[in-house]
DNA sequence: CTGAAAGCGCTAACAC
DNA sequence: GTGTTAGCGCTTTCAG
């Protein structure tokens, strides 16, 4: 026995009605008797009549869900966001599909061309690591199709953007440090390409300026696939390592519990004697030892308002041509106050 | 200009073909001459022609995608089996759509009913903390709709189920506490109707019976939620210091993370004298303070084979009617081998 | 207030 | 080897 829900056509005929009445019954449409309606409205209930979403989204060329690309679900960022994203979408009555880019940029562009093929009826994105080349992106939305990107922003493109206040967070976090005392402060990023690792690196430069600590470009290493494998963040310790630092600003989610776990084996002995500030959503960061403070992004907020921005270019009568880009005030937690 | 993907009409329209020719070059059938594929293929690729997965469904009554349903993503055990899940997923061509109940019976009531309606072709299903009624899914199944349980598995529902060894788990993990010279154990687990809180309580009182260890119900504490709502951990975690105990078994992700947050702000002078085991799939355990023996669970496995049998089911020429329930071993780390 | 009919983009049975 | 046509389930003119 295969499965086969019913459909309007059994309403119909069970009811002696044609399909469009049904159909109307169904939205609701004033055109249609009370009667009629109530009729229609308790025959679908009593057999569990549910709308073919397929059938609708063909008619109306639109599923009534968006996409939302990110490279790891498994991040407490991303996973605060997606509940953001589904906050907001679900209460305007869209679903949500997430997909997952694992930082590699081949799959990010798979995932874009399948759900833009008319899965879903826009697209959030955070750019992968790896990504480098986002024409095909352009061409798509050149074409209409509404994109908002959120968190790894690209420059050139204009459309909707929603990040957090990069510089300031990373800004904060170095003079934290430098206020606690440090001067040889070392810096663990993400790939260069990404506009979260320009604008923390400027953010942490700023810092160091302003205090008047020399950069040195000996201090600041670069991961190209964010920590996506463990082994380029140990290399990137290891290196190091190689120097003389006392404390270190770390600008992800993954690299900062990946520097503590490193550390923590390869060098337990000089740990506690490095202090560390680190962009992190993880909300078990009270529990972290080495303990470090934190740099912490409105995730969930960035979902909202990032899908907010997505709805009104789907549902927007004629095309929109004024973009914005959002910034989200960032919240840095002291790590003696994490232990309250 | 609105978005308007190109459609097999343009390309027949184009090339002076029919739209069934264009059709079955794309899906390169064999009736097909080569020149007339390539020609099609060509041109299809020149315009950037992508099918409408929609009215593709809509045709074949399927949509090529599955349905995963959690509590939450942000669960790393979780993370890991949907990660399996697309492994397989993926390689056999279908899409995977996430969803997340938060532990609420009727958003997971909400999300089967969206999803079943033809959205996905089969559904992968761990329950809810506060889910006790699935009739709503016996009714579903019976139609001949495919669903595979995973993890939080009900009893009396005739399906492929897969889950990890929980009874062997708790099992090791409480006598691995006695073998430490443990004997006041308490034990701080998830909802009562939960398959998993049944399976890991008789395994943590198969290891006491075992070592001649009284049960004593005052040392056990269940969470209504599986500690969604933080402050249930708390109270829980209160009435346990009420008591006398020396190690602590914590039966889930979740629960874990939030006895060692509660109990290190709230006793931190007793928490160092309290051995600890739980079940978590965390990948930061070894920077986690106060340390703990993890019970992990083959996630990525369990996601795979939970994937594997359903796609079995979705395409099975034959309605099934043998199920089996497939468990994974659970392995247990010792908190002094996270630290090498 | 209700029905008939067209059509969304695709596949496939049936011609030729 | 290719074209014609019907139909998947729904919405929506257009008629009445």
């Amino acid at each position: 026995m295969r499965f086969k829900p019913s459909t309007i056509k059994d309403i119909a005929l069970a009811l002696n009605l044609s399909t469009s009445t049904v159909s109307r019954a169904m939205r609701d449409s004033y055109e249609i008797s009370a009667e009629t309606k109530k009729l229609v409205l308790d025959y679908a209930k009593k057999i569990n009549y549910t709308a073919n979403p397929i059938a609708r989204s063909l008619k109306e060329r639109r599923s009534y869900s968006i996409g939302i690309i990110v490279s790891e679900i498994a991040n407490n960022f991303y996973s605060q966001v997606i509940n953001g994203v589904e906050s907001i979408a679900h209460n305007k009555n869209y679903q949500v599909v997430i997909s997952q880019t694992h930082e590699s940029a081949e799959r990010e562009k798979m995932n874009v061309e399948y759900l833009s093929s008319r899965s879903v009826d826009g697209l959030l994105i955070s750019l992968s690591s790896e990504t480098n080349n986002i024409e095909y992106l352009k061409t798509l939305h050149n074409q209409g199709y509404p994109i908002v990107f959120f968190d790894r922003i690209p420059e050139d493109f204009d459309t909707f953007k929603v990040t957090s206040n990069n510089f300031k967070g990373a800004f904060d976090a170095t003079e934290h440090l430098i206020l606690n005392g440090h001067r040889r402060i070392a810096h663990l990023t993400n790939s260069k390409s990404l506009s979260i690792t320009k604008e923390r690196l400027a953010g942490y430069q700023g810092a160091l300026k302003k205090h008047h600590i020399a950069y040195d470009e000996n201090l600041v290493k670069f991961s190209e696939y964010g920590g996506m494998h463990m082994q380029e963040i140990d290399e990137a310790i290891d290196a190091l390592f190689q120097q003389k630092f006392d404390a270190i600003f770390i600008s992800g989610d993954k690299l900062s519990t990946g520097y503590l776990m490193y550390s923590k084996k390869k060098y337990p002995k000089l740990i506690s004697k490095i202090a560390i500030a680190g962009f992190t959503n993880s909300n078990v960061v009270s529990i972290f030892s080495p303990s470090l403070t934190v740099v912490r992004q409105p995730a969930f907020e960035m979902g909202k308002v990032a899908t907010d921005l997505l709805i009104q270019m789907i549902e927007a009568k004629r095309p929109i041509t004024e973009y914005e880009t959002i910034t989200l005030e960032t919240e840095l937690i002291d790590e003696k106050d994490l232990k309250l």
